[in-house]
DNA sequence: AATATAATGTTTAATTAATAAACAAAACCA
DNA sequence: TGGTTTTGTTTATTAATTAAACATTATATT
């Protein structure tokens, strides 16, 4: 039995061609010898892979531009009209997608708010019915669907593409990448939702190409997606990140797994209602999950409400003290706090910061940088990143 | 500028070669026809990647064995007299060293005690005249040293192989690989102790080969080393595994790293130390570190002393406890617990896994093995690894 | 303006390593 | 003894890179 575990002519064309698009990628526009002399391959070689990726449509020529001296270079670019891809987020109060071309530029965006308590069978047809919507879309503009990624706050089995288990959910054991695959004909990409975070900030980020990044997504649970040596981490199933349940506070409740004074008990949106409510703070009627009064913690919080931002403060800085041995053990070079809660905790970002690199030792700390990120779309972002690396490393498909 | 990201027919040679040399290592014996029908090439292709591998020694003919039918196939194996590999561990009160030729077959073992407080100029140069009466018994047998490697319980740098800090030694910014390549002309690999733990259980510990593995390395210090998906993590500068910081008792003592409560301040060696006496248990003097009455309260233990094994039991459930996060996080199929404690733990294994078990949520726990390791070897047979692995990954070597 | 210099991209021949197919060698079976 | 099967080698073919030569087009120099 083959273990595919050898290599021929065709994996050394498959693999240089690869590194042609990656310059591509990395640099926007190169001519043939530029390539050439990045990668160390010929301008012979690199002509003849190029001619390859124009036929097939993923690389264009665009314009003539010289040097000092010598004839000018024609300068090379991936074709953002090879296709399209699309992006989901399935969370437990909305779907969100984003419909772009190959070069990431968005084409359609769509958010569907979803009613309280909607069921899985309910929530993916909706789902599946957006993307239908999308793919029709993409074919209008003479744009093939590329690929599909879900972004889902729970655990995915990487093996199969599998919804395993939904912590806030209670969703457990959907095939949906197979449904889908079936369904669609087109690659699927389910995700964990922090780990497609963490693939976005690793791409689109403050620090493009990062290799040891540690992504923390706070909402309703708490997920990290962590890359370490310039890959993402994903454990034996792909169930890697569930770093909530540290043991945090000293008179903690007791959390779902049983435990009491775990982190995300402590600093989860609904640990945040808990002690707002506690304080006294008045909060409008939530019909559903948590996530319906968190547009109204922030105003409150803009407006200067001293009791919530007392509250946000102390939450800030217990998500620092809980960061910091994480940093410790991973040694990353940054760390980026994202999520539903991200805006929230942009409000306190320097009391996170601090309370991080307090319980962290100096050497650790060295040249770390944090950043609390107010965007919602980092796991789409993850996604589209995700389906379009697909993409680039196995160009030359088979017919 | 040459990012070496491309691939020409040399490197096809080299990673078929790379293949070949793997099966071998994988099953022992294989004729040319098994590897090209493991591999997927033809018989003709290994042979060809055969000759040069016999030309350099690394592999040879043993003995024709046949089939059912069908001219019989003469057997390979991995040349065991290609080379000799030195590993060394450096502790505070000792020195280890294993000399093996490039078939892991021990060849000398030494172990020199230490002085007590020993500066790192008087470790190193021991160290170093060990590792001179080693080469000269490999040479004595006709076998170059293929390389050597080095686990010190501290941060190494991965990049230079400095010994960056030291938190139980005290040492830092020793650019010991630098030094000894200079003096010894021969490949040198410095590691941090438990990463190297790791990888010789990754080889050869209960189940070799398995992708996520988290060991955890119990002395004066606590340090993991953990693969995830077939890789060791090491952070971005090698630092990764500082794993002792986590906070963990409720009224903890004050750890060096500032911080209160950290679960290295409660199951460490000192930390059992501290608590045998405050328990009232009679231990010898120690002259040095807290490793020269480890053996004193092995003995206890083993003799069936009341008081002493009440703490251990306590100390146990403390390191299962602690443990348990970690496998939440990475969801591996392996906890390994060794180090310089290990026998000591040994004797509470069922409570370090039980303990371990009741915190961890079921989906994480299921298939999980949980080991606790009693031999001190862990590290040396991980350096031997990573000597044999650095050979096998670049067999055919400039001249 | 003419010429030299320099850089790009293509063409051609040489090289390398894999594949496919044929073949010789060595076993077993009938 | 002849037929079959498997192994390992040999030979011709193929695919991809490289090296070198060349045509093209720019700038710099005289």
């Amino acid at each position: 039995m083959s273990n595919q575990q050898k290599y021929d002519r065709g994996d050394i064309r498959r693999l240089n061609a690869v590194s042609v698009l990656n310059q591509l990628r990395v640099h926007g526009s190169l001519s043939r010898a530029n390539i050439a002399s990045e990668l160390g391959l010929t301008r012979a070689t690199v002509s003849s892979i190029v001619a390859v990726l124009i036929e097939a449509s993923l690389v264009r020529e665009t314009e003539y531009v010289g040097g000092a001296a010598g004839r000018p270079g024609l300068l090379l670019e991936l074709n953002p009209n090879c296709g399209c891809m699309i992006a989901l987020e399935i969370d437990l109060d909305r779907i969100s997608l984003l419909l772009t071309n190959a070069g990431q530029e968005p084409l359609w965006r769509q958010n569907l708010q979803l009613e309280p308590e909607a069921s899985a069978d309910v929530t993916l047809a909706s789902a599946a019915e957006l993307v239908e919507q999308a793919l029709k879309r993409g074919l209008r503009q003479d744009l093939p669907c590329l690929g599909i990624s879900v972004a889902w706050a729970g655990l995915v089995n990487h093996a199969d593409g599998r919804l395993a288990y939904g912590p806030t959910s209670g969703w457990s054991d959907i095939p949906l990448k197979a449904d889908w695959e079936a369904r669609f004909e087109v690659p699927i990409t389910i995700q964990n939702e922090a780990h497609a975070a963490a693939i976005g900030m690793h791409h689109f980020g403050p620090r493009p190409g990062v290799r040891n990044l540690i992504y923390l997504s706070l909402g309703v649970g708490l997920g990290a997606g962590i890359y370490v040596d310039g890959s993402l981490l994903l454990g034996k199933h792909g169930y890697f990140g569930q770093v909530g349940h540290t043991h945090f506070a000293e008179n903690g409740i007791t959390c779902s797994c049983g435990k009491q004074g775990c982190w995300v008990t402590e600093i989860s949106l609904p640990a945040l209602i808990r002690k707002l409510v506690a304080t006294g703070v008045e909060l409008p009627e939530g019909n559903g999950s948590e996530l319906d009064v968190l547009e109204a913690v922030y105003q409150l919080a803009q407006a200067g409400d001293e009791r919530v931002l007392e509250v946000l403060n102390a939450v800030g800085r217990q998500i620092g003290q809980g960061a910091a041995p994480l940093v410790e053990s991973f040694n990353p070079s940054q760390v980026i706090f994202g999520g539903r809660m991200g805006k929230l905790i942009k409000l306190v970002e320097s009391d996170v910061r601090s309370a991080l690199l307090e319980q962290t030792l100096p050497y650790m700390a060295e040249d770390l940088e944090v950043v609390v990120n107010a965007s919602d779309d980092d796991s789409l972002l993850g996604g589209l990143a995700t389906v379009f690396d697909a993409t680039m490393t196995n160009p030359i498909r088979e017919v």
